[in-house]
DNA sequence: TGGAAAGTGAACCAATCGGTTTATGTTGCT
DNA sequence: AGCAACATAAACCGATTGGTTCACTTTCCA
């Protein structure tokens, strides 16, 4: 029925194939990457890569959750619940933003948006890993900073999701469309910024 | 030096082209889309799509800019700029982010966004006839309902991209992550009229 | 009506890629 | 030392793809 495709996580050079994946896909996305690249960049033979993984799809995903929960669990080992909303908002907006703007970000993003359609499986595992832990974390903040008489939200989770959203803008689908190849510190302030003012005129206490 | 490469829009199988191309490539997506398939469901011989077409990418970025700006023809001929702010903001969100959750919207955005780094020129042509167009068209609104006391805005278009992506929120990044498949028309509404909300309560006057 | 332009379809080409296999090392444990 | 698990290199396979060529037919227009 359900085949459960167990993936080895341990041996000698499970972490080298991960890491040479994920410097490949980085530079050639999905389709582009081939496994000889990978297994090269490993430093390893095709055979003993698909010994590890059954197949490249997974090997992608494996990658990117990887990643993403690297980036989440920095997030939150990081910054300051305690502080005032502003200043914890401003904190999470330009961690968020600074990964999402960078290469391996940028990357992750386009193939999990090119392949979600044709392999869900890519896609869901991604925004289980990737925005479904920013929103329940995001959202878990509301609550305790609305409780405590900060804000003042009716859904937690939409606002969690607007304040990502709009700490894309401008600056990200620039990027995203290849538009301009880098973002400067003083850009992503800026749109953070706004972005907290956005958030807080709409829900702030007060 | 540049090779200016030229497209003949014109043929009497010009048209015929351009729709097998659409159908095939929202589909099957960029990579998955083959010639052969595009030429059958065109009714035409591979060797006629050459002639009008010297690349599978030149014959992309042809659909999506014509599906792009017919969108945007489509939205300002359909808005009464000279409503209340908020009834105004509504329609437009509503009409964006109808477009950007249908089938069509969101294979030229994950095909766009996928090839946008190894094929700058896919992605610039799409900024270009979409986002661009959206955000001019949107402070250029804005600079009219400032100057009528409406609206209290500093960057333009700083806020068009804002509302923009608010316009996103939650909705979209599940249909672009397959983990759903449509979306209702009580979602769109909602996340609109909450996209509406929170953009009043920035820029509303007073 | 006649000839140029446009279109056809099918064969063809060169290249790539994911994945398997095999015969041969190499490690590490006891 | 000896054995089993792990790893390697390279050849190999089948399938697909973008793009070209060519001999032939249809369409259009002066």
């Amino acid at each position: 029925m359900t085949e459960t495709v167990q993936i080895v996580r341990k041996g000698r050079k499970f972490t080298q194939v991960l890491e040479g994946a994920r410097d490949v896909f980085m530079a050639d996305g999905f389709e582009g990457a081939s496994v000889d690249d990978i297994a090269k960049a490993a430093g390893v033979s095709k055979a003993t890569l698909y010994s590890y993984f059954p197949d490249k799809r997974f090997l992608f995903v494996e990658v990117a959750t990887t990643e993403c929960l690297r980036q989440a669990d920095d997030a939150i080992h990081n910054i300051d619940r305690s502080a005032p909303p502003r200043q914890v908002l401003f904190q999470v907006g330009t961690h968020f933003l600074r990964f999402i703007t960078s290469t391996l970000g940028q990357q992750i993003f386009r193939i999990c948006v090119a392949e979600s359609d044709r392999f869900p499986d890519i896609g869901q595992a991604f925004y289980a890993s990737g925005p479904a832990v920013m929103r329940r974390e995001m959202a878990e903040y509301f609550e305790q900073a609305v409780g405590r008489g900060e804000l003042q939200i009716d859904d937690l989770t939409l606002a969690a999701d607007q304040f990502g959203e709009l700490c894309k803008a401008d600056v990200w689908p620039r990027l995203m469309f290849g538009v301009n190849k880098t973002v400067t510190d003083a850009e992503v302030t800026r749109v953070v910024e706004s972005a907290v003012d956005m958030f807080m005129a709409r829900y702030g206490a007060q």
